[in-house]
DNA sequence: CGTGGGATTGAGACGGGTCAAGACTAGTGG
DNA sequence: CCACTAGTCTTGACCCGTCTCAATCCCACG
């Protein structure tokens, strides 16, 4: 369709946009999928903010831009995870989104969110804790830049990955890393070269093994004593999702 | 108020004793005012998360803590502004809060913060609002944190506590630093000793005055060119505020 | 089979940390 | 009111972790 090509060839600036070939409304729902492909934008900083994202597969990277191009990686979301919140304050985006893998990601009109939170407590609570639970990842994250070295900051960064992914069934031993070194090192505010040096290191160490994107965790208490705490320490309760498989905003239960 | 009194029973460590003489029920208001004097807690980590604090007047700092004890200050708050938001999630504060100055501070039970919230639209929004901006206040620290070197983390600190002291019509240029140098550096990701030779270098070069806590801002351009950015792109919308000066919830104008 | 983006590795520089000594300041009690 | 003290701040000398710059390697993709 004409329009839906126009308007790819425009993603940089606009990537979200009505009536899309990939935009698949799923009937009786509340929200619908869509599908991006590798290095496609989600949002970018000012659009204007009408829906959250939650993924449903494949990964994607956050992050924002200073005036004078240093970027910051705020975060990698995988399934299940939310992104778009930070639009809500001033009704536009305050972050740069874009898939690492092709995706495909819930989209979710924020109005129905505010009406869901009005409709139903269990809505507004989990609403609220997601944005909560934000905050608190964030400043988890600033305690490990401002206080942490190089290598403990990787441990937490490969163990942080690995217990996602084992929270959705997959191995928490061995995965491919979606981003590139530059991607973790602006995440883990190190440089790419940096970034390299040490998982050779740990590799050398016996603490695992790396093939290009591929890594496998060999051994978790060394990682652990690395990281300077434990897993039952950073255990999180595991958060109600905001959508469900399906798409259905989640209920009570 | 009973609430404020079982509250109180329950604060875990030492701050708290039942039916205070410094809680001030305000009549026919929906929240307290408490006072806090200097280096006293507000809130602790773990603590049942119960109500928000709103600062009326005075200042707190904010800072999570590893588990091998090293600590991040997560913020600075003055009149305005709101902490223990990141008690939302799993119903128990994740950060402590301590006062740096004597301090009064707005006690809002968090239940009537929902019950507001479902009541009305502009306070649902309002409460969304300012925890979506705390996520987005986060982010661009992750940036100074991880991309920024010491100077102009320092410039920016500055500059955004000059900010927010005009924004309370106070001088935006002679202030006092409520915070030790600890503080500060702990807050940037920098020593102390760094933070010292940071103020002194600056004062060489005759950006600033600073004797002890005093500071004053003398050369603005300059600083702003130190920070890499400019006034404009950093002034934020105002935030209504979630109480008023009398602790009445905001209503819509 | 080329080609180019990404990753690795090395050598050297440097920003900020660490350690240590001394100065200042605000409380505290005499 | 002053002297004492403990906490805070400043400053210096040195060191180390990480960045920078650069060469090379690897691999996915055309």
């Amino acid at each position: 369709m004409a329009i839906a090509g126009l308007l790819d060839r425009n993603q940089r600036t606009a990537p979200a946009s009505s009536a899309r070939a990939d935009i698949v409304p799923l009937p009786h729902r509340t929200c619908s999928v869509r599908r991006f492909e590798r290095g496609e934008p989600l949002c970018s900083v000012g659009e204007p903010f009408r829906t959250l994202f939650v993924v449903r597969s494949g990964s994607l990277k956050s992050y924002v831009v200073s005036r004078n191009g240093l970027v910051q990686v705020t975060g990698f979301q995988v399934a299940g995870d939310v992104v778009g919140l930070d639009g809500i304050d001033r009704s536009a985006y305050q972050s740069d989104v874009v898939a690492l893998a092709d995706s495909a990601v819930f989209v979710l009109p924020f109005i129905q969110c505010e009406q869901w939170s009005r409709d139903s407590a269990y809505g507004q609570n989990l609403l609220m804790r997601t944005l909560a639970r934000e905050t608190y990842r964030s400043h988890q994250h600033m305690l490990a830049l401002g206080t942490m070295r190089a290598e403990q900051r990787m441990a937490i960064f490969l163990l942080d990955l690995s217990q996602r992914y084992e929270r959705l069934g997959l191995s928490r031993s061995e995965f491919v890393l979606g981003m590139l070194r530059q991607d973790i090192g602006s995440y883990l505010g190190l440089t790419l070269e940096t970034v390299s040096r040490l998982l050779s290191r740990m590799q050398r160490d016996g603490f695992l093994q790396v093939q290009g994107k591929s890594i496998s965790l060999l051994d978790f208490p060394a990682l652990w004593r690395l990281a300077g705490t434990t897993p039952e320490y950073d255990r999180h309760l595991p958060l109600d999702p905001i959508v469900d498989r399906e798409g259905n905003l989640a209920a009570a239960h």
